[in-house]
DNA sequence: TATTATACTGTACATATATTCAGTATTTTT
DNA sequence: AAAAATACTGAATATATGTACAGTATAATA
């Protein structure tokens, strides 16, 4: 992103509280009668070069076809993929495993997160988590005891609780009676740890 | 604001999606192409339609001049309060009560909420409800059997399954064996029903 | 020094766009 | 049973709007 100059910045603040306060876009009309210009191509030129230089998007021939590129915009949302849990393969980002997406702020869940990941089952019932439930996934593999892990074995993925017993053995403990531990031997068998649990998301 | 027909809401939903793509208002032709619609015309009529129902307004003579009504629009913008689920007092939205706000897209929670309850106890853990969870409220007195509802009894607020056991008698009735159904005879107590939880937020 | 970017005014015009009018048909409301 | 709302097609048109062209002038860059 170029450097701007102070008359291009009050075209692009005109920009936004005109759709602050209208909902659309100003057209060159409307912003030489706001800044005070007495032709549009004062306005046009200004655009073509905030264009340029990558603040705004101008779609050609559309009226009124101006977008601001908020990439540093704090208040806008993003969109977040939700991936299945599918007993088997792993909940990657790849495109048939998403079934939809959310849009959410970027700093919605504390320390920021990569997907949410569908429940399926009830293991970690007595943590709060149920079936159809959302959990907001941050991909890292620096998981501690107690962290809520989304965890690949073989081909099996599971939200359990991570338990590192000593060097060589971890154990996935869920929340449910129901179930038994997943006690893991690192050196006879891979474990992956996908990422853990940093929020939660349900929908009635 | 009187109710929306299906093909209004392809309408609205067709406008909402294409600002969000493109940034700025569809024309009528836009619509058209998008809806299948082969006169401008048809656009035309569900726009005002919208327009009389109050879910748009219409800017006349401009191009794209249509913004979507934010309808209940009580505490502007994105910021949703989170009030402290206090054991005495009603849950309201003053000032007071307001622990924090959490920036959160208007349509996060299907029907819409109007704030987020911190939980307090675990009378709803069945229903994974967990402590300092925060359950996104629906302000309103329309709630069915199964519900989770957010009542009032004096000054006691609670989160419980409402069930309407007769025309006189309601149970609230919590989700965990440690607590006991709660009964109200409406002809000798007073039940004021807050609103219901339309979803959940927690952050690790 | 030549060139490019910035910062405007002013005119002109093709076309993008809103909007009206004329129909047809079905459903809902009064 | 009449009136109003819904849900369209199709054509016509005034105007709203983007955009190109012709200038003028100053500052920054190569």
């Amino acid at each position: 992103m170029k450097e701007i100059t102070s008359q291009q910045q009050r075209v692009l603040d005109c920009i936004q509280i005109y759709l602050k306060k209208t909902g659309f876009p100003p057209t060159r009309a409307d912003i030489c009668k706001e800044l005070g210009f007495k032709s549009p191509n004062s306005a046009e030129t200004h655009l073509r070069a905030l264009e340029k230089k990558g603040f705004i998007s101008i779609e050609s021939g559309a009226s009124r076809g101006i977008s601001v590129n908020d990439q540093n915009n704090s208040f806008g949302g993003d969109e977040y993929p939700v991936i299945g849990l599918v007993a088997a393969g792993s909940p990657t980002l790849a495109e048939e495993n998403i079934e939809r997406t959310i849009n959410c702020p970027k700093s919605f869940f504390e320390s920021g997160f990569d997907y949410f990941l569908k429940v399926r089952g009830l293991s970690m019932k007595d943590a709060g988590i149920m079936e159809d439930d959302l959990i907001a996934v941050k991909k890292t593999t620096d998981v501690k005891n107690g962290d809520i892990v989304i965890a690949r074995l073989d081909d099996e993925v599971t939200v359990k609780f991570f338990n590192r017993k000593s060097s060589n053995i971890v154990e996935l403990e869920p929340a449910n009676k129901d179930f038994e531990n997943i006690v893991i031997n690192l050196e006879s068998e891979q474990l992956h740890i996908e990422g853990k649990s940093v929020g939660l998301l349900r929908r009635n």
